[in-house]
DNA sequence: CTGAAAGCGCTAACAA
DNA sequence: TTGTTAGCGCTTTCAG
């Protein structure tokens, strides 16, 4: 019986009449099978284990859903959980997922969970990293290509004729927030100007980082742009800049790393540079069903990709001639 | 050792002796209970269900992440979906939830799953529904008053002087919808006002909705105020009023059903019916984990609560004098 | 007071 | 080609 409903029939040499008959029986009686029992016997339960920094953010939350509709597509279920970068939080969630014997993991890792990670890896459980990575450890990821982004809007507001732009990033040695920093340094660089750059300490209170990028700006008063290196800090710019009555691009280009709906709509709408969600989504769920396939070999080599962004350029970055 | 693990030593009178010295062998050897077997034997998986319309959308992922919060505390993990308020992938969540063995649901119900809500109502599975209800079921349910809140933003639009209020809202005769659409034209009935009002088909391509928006403002040039009946349409509707260059206030006062980060922002700042998140989540886990207490008589009693909306009023609706 | 054993529902190996 | 059965890891009952 179990053969037949697993789609086994034939390659068990089941004749077809017993096939039929049973799949009557089923039929007739709504017989469902207890997947907790499946998974108990099999030690496969279908489930994938996603751990994102913040679910309500639209970039994590757009990968999300684009991830959970593949998966679904193939036969696996997504459980999410939010860490807001938290690593005791991150730790916590991972435990819990390995409890629930997770198939696979995708992880945005905050940082150190190095330990947890690597014991994930050590199980041999696939996982898949996205939007950073842990530079310590060999594991599959995905990431974006967060400096070659940056410093295109960089060189995009030099050659608008700012002079002196500005970097707000938040107080974080993750991968990709050095990335970031990196291609707005470099680019500044070579053309010799000088880098201006505010690490922001996040916490609950969005009026206190307010305050802080309001208080940064308004002691720069020579500054003529900023790129903030995450959309919710551009955010909080804008409140803080509307604060100063400091008009965009007048004044002030402003530009964002990641969009948001917020930014093509604001007045004036906000330059951005956007990461490629759809590729995103589409190889981390790639890499990690290629993973759970039983027949690929384990370990036969690491996928890491590096992913370019596009620099959307709205009114925010346009100097007036 | 089961006894023990589970804090049951005292009440099954086993010695402290035997139960040190198990403790001390389980943190020893790193044991970490299979939950699937224990799920298997006991029946109890400790995992909720959570269907919503839209997890990205900023009322569910607010409402999702607090109810997520509260359960945790309580040993209680929540899986989420979104329908997308289409009926067939509903009942395939539903379906899907009720064999992984889900201990209780938490439904935002899209139209026409009476069927499958009775079906869990009629195995005795707990559940909650919120936002809006299904009026031939006897459940659960946290709604909020809808009714009351439109009428609010009508009658002070009317204060400020506006006489020809339009509303726009989907083409859907869900509880929560027409509820909201009752306030309006209750409040344009108590002054002889005509109502206008709008029922927008959603769809996936996002340029339809807005035309659609756009062409109802454009034909009603007397109109001097729009009340938008979710939040999304709002924004839909913000940029059909920049294409159409009405300006807000001065020509159009607008009003959204629903708050949004993006609404404080906007230039101008958009007034809006604001929902009781916080109750709406803490309200929905409590009945729920009541139920889920074993203690608890079953249909004991239905809570049926209706909580009560607030307006925000920013200067999209304020006219000038 | 403690250890042994049945059985939750399923799959896969093994007899028949 | 088919029916039978052991056992996944746990809880709980029932002898010891």
């Amino acid at each position: 019986m179990s053969l037949v409903l697993n789609g086994k029939a034939k390659q068990s040499r089941i004749s077809d009449a017993v096939a039929q008959r049973v799949l009557a029986y089923v039929e007739e009686v709504g017989y469902k099978p207890n997947q907790l029992a499946k998974s108990l016997r099999t030690g496969k339960t279908h489930v994938i284990g996603l751990v994102v920094e913040d679910i309500s953010n639209s970039f994590f939350a757009t990968v999300a859903w684009l991830i959970e509709k593949q998966a679904f597509e193939r036969g696996y279920r997504i459980i999410y959980c939010s860490t807001d970068n938290d690593p005791a939080k991150t730790k916590e969630l991972i435990s819990m997922f390995r409890e629930r014997h997770v198939d696979g993991f995708i992880i945005v890792p905050s940082e150190g969970i190095e330990k947890e990670v690597s014991a994930i890896l050590r199980e041999q459980t696939p996982t898949v990293l996205f939007d950073r990575h842990l530079p310590d450890l060999s594991t599959n990821y995905v990431v974006v290509d967060g400096a070659q982004g940056t410093y295109a809007a960089t060189q995009h507001l030099l050659e608008q004729g700012c002079r002196r732009v500005a970097f707000v990033t938040i107080d974080s040695t993750q991968t990709q927030m050095e990335e970031r920093l990196r291609g707005y340094t470099q680019a500044l660089q070579e053309h010799n100007l000088p880098a201006q750059v505010k690490r922001v300490v996040v916490t609950k209170e969005t009026e206190k980082v307010v305050a802080d990028i309001h208080d940064f700006i308004r002691d720069m008063p020579e500054c003529d742009a900023i790129i903030f290196a995450t959309n919710y800090l551009t955010i909080y710019g804008l409140e803080a800049i509307a604060q100063l009555q400091r008009r965009i691009p007048a004044d002030l280009a402003v530009i964002s790393y990641d969009d948001h709906d917020l930014f093509r709509l604001y007045t004036p709408a906000i330059t951005a540079i956007a990461q490629p969600v759809e590729s995103i989504a589409k190889n981390v769920i790639d890499i990690l069903l290629e993973e759970l396939q039983p027949s690929a070999e384990p370990a036969i080599g690491l996928s890491q990709q590096v992913l370019p962004t596009q620099l959307i350029i709205r009114q925010s970055s346009i100097r007036p001639a």
